[in-house]
DNA sequence: CCTATGACTGGTC
DNA sequence: TGACCAGCCATAG
């Protein structure tokens, strides 16, 4: 597995249980700029890796489409195992649930819900 | 070496 | 709010 790809995953690896994070946040906690190589490193992987690729969704809080269909349901209903909330669009409230831990000091708790 | 491809993003309209 | 567009750049073939 090459350095970026690990570096990549190293990253994802550090959002919390019950939280998400978007590819562009990702990109910018290890490789500025290349949001896109994120989520092709994840399209590299599979389910039993280890690492909680379904905590990583876009920018609006929408599960990427992606070549087989099947995996974006299968990433909601592990998030929402997790007691993430999507709302009638089928969008995380990222407001609410999106890892801002990377940047700040500060661990932001999950407010309300 | 060159081209196509992508689980993306931010700005514009 | 949503659709469209143009950058983005490492991999794979």
């Amino acid at each position: 597995m090459n350095p970026m790809y690990r570096n990549i995953y190293s990253i994802i690896e550090r959002i919390p249980f019950g939280r998400v994070a978007t590819y562009g946040q990702i990109a910018l906690a290890g490789i500025p700029g290349h949001a896109r190589q994120v989520g092709y490193a994840l399209y590299r992987t599979d389910s039993g890796c280890g690492i909680p690729w379904h905590r990583v969704v876009n920018a609006h809080g929408a599960i990427s489409r992606r070549s087989f269909a099947g995996d974006e349901m299968v990433q909601r209903k592990r998030l929402e195992a997790e007691g993430v909330v999507f709302d009638h669009r089928g969008r995380v409230c990222l407001s609410r649930f999106q890892w801002r831990g990377f940047s700040e000091q500060t661990e932001p708790h999950r407010d309300l819900v």
